[in-house]
DNA sequence: TTGACAACATACCAACCGGTATGCACAATG
DNA sequence: CATTGTGCATACCGGTTGGTATGTTGTCAA
């Protein structure tokens, strides 16, 4: 009998994953159950409900996000190397299966695309996610407006609103075409544009960061 | 007994807007039939399934909407004018629900919402969809780059393509915060960015345009 | 008038889903 | 050693879903 711990992370992490890649209603417990290797009595002794678990789930997706996140938004770097952060964190939360980079989303930025859900606990887990995110949407524009690095004056909190509808948008269409390289151009092309960044700063090669790199390696 | 078509028309209009207000998983036939005021037994005389309804209600509703383009395309109106019918057929196309306006989505534009469905048919109507429309897209970043509307020379499709997954993110997250003056000041700000529509062209208060004004009235 | 067929309506079915009830192994506690 | 409670496994249940089988009604051609 391993910790409970395990079963519980286990369960949370492989809903994120399956769910991710489908559906919230698409996805039954049984299945979610059989990939995390427990069997229902075991899920249900540890949440109360699917959307329980569905909840939970993205709360813990996004605790990890976090993490990167305010690694990436210390003040040791400039705006710039902020926004080369994100985009590199977008880019490397997609799944690798064998040699082909899967575009699987990202329920934290993503998470609007589980609406038509009707039940309360979701449609409130999906708005708290999407508050969460655009914070730091937000205030990336903030910030490379104020180092100067944008071609005219930005609302910023609007401004983080489109990069959060973009990339919503964005990991949808990537989910659906699956064409790994035109979503990494997509990407930075989007962001670029949305914030009106200055031409003289805009790099498209420049796929890895190295306040990505500087963080602690997931597991 | 009224006109067939009557019937499968009700059916392929009542399936488009219960979906695009919910998702593929999430709404039942016998919903879709009790909404049309038809019977299952008339459902299965028309459709062959629920994915066979799906992909007809699509490009029924793809129908609507491209006729719409064309319209907006018309050579007769300038590249600017078929900015502002753009933005004006995406508002237009939103549900009144009383006195509110209900933020319902556009399964032509924002059909890859639907996926993490994993039948065949309903992917490739999606992805049919999306190439469809994404044309249009394209065609209005070229012919503002052609007329001098934009700031720098831009990559026609690729803009095209940013159009189009900003608008599925932005239709689903109006769709959950269904917040329709935001909505319409988000549409135009991330079509201004992302096409890099020179200032003076931009204008944020003309709601209606005069194009789709000359447009006849659809029922 | 009659057969044929389109256009449904009704009843039904197997499969599946979220959720529950119960039982059992095991570890800690007294 | 007995008790208690955690951490599961198994069996089961009512409700719902997509889909089918069959019956009925109106229409129209021959």
């Amino acid at each position: 009998m391993s910790a409970p711990i395990d079963t519980r992370l286990k369960l949370m992490q492989t809903a994120s994953s399956l769910i991710g890649e489908s559906n919230y209603d698409n996805v039954g417990i049984v299945e979610i159950c059989k990939q995390a290797g427990v069997t229902k009595g075991a899920f249900y002794h540890h949440f109360q409900s699917k959307a329980d678990l569905f909840v939970h789930a993205n709360a813990y997706e996004w605790a990890s996000i976090q993490a990167d996140l305010d690694q990436i938004f210390s003040p040791r770097f400039t705006a710039l190397e902020q926004l080369q952060g994100m985009l590199s964190l977008a880019v490397s939360r997609q799944c690798k299966l064998g040699d082909e980079v899967h575009i699987c989303g990202m329920p934290s930025f993503s998470s609007a695309g589980q609406s038509g859900c009707e039940e309360l606990l979701i449609r409130q887990s999906i708005v708290d996610l999407s508050t969460k995110s655009s914070v730091y949407f937000s205030a990336l524009a903030r910030n490379l407006q104020a180092e100067g690095y944008l071609n005219a004056d930005v609302d910023a909190v609007q401004t983080g609103r489109l990069l959060q509808q973009f990339m919503q948008g964005l990991l949808e269409y990537g989910r659906v075409f699956q064409n790994f390289e035109q979503f990494c151009a997509d990407l930075r092309a989007g962001f670029y544009q949305l914030l009106g960044l200055k031409q003289e700063y805009r790099c498209f090669d420049c796929m890895r960061s190295k306040v990505v790199e500087s963080m602690p390696e997931r597991v």
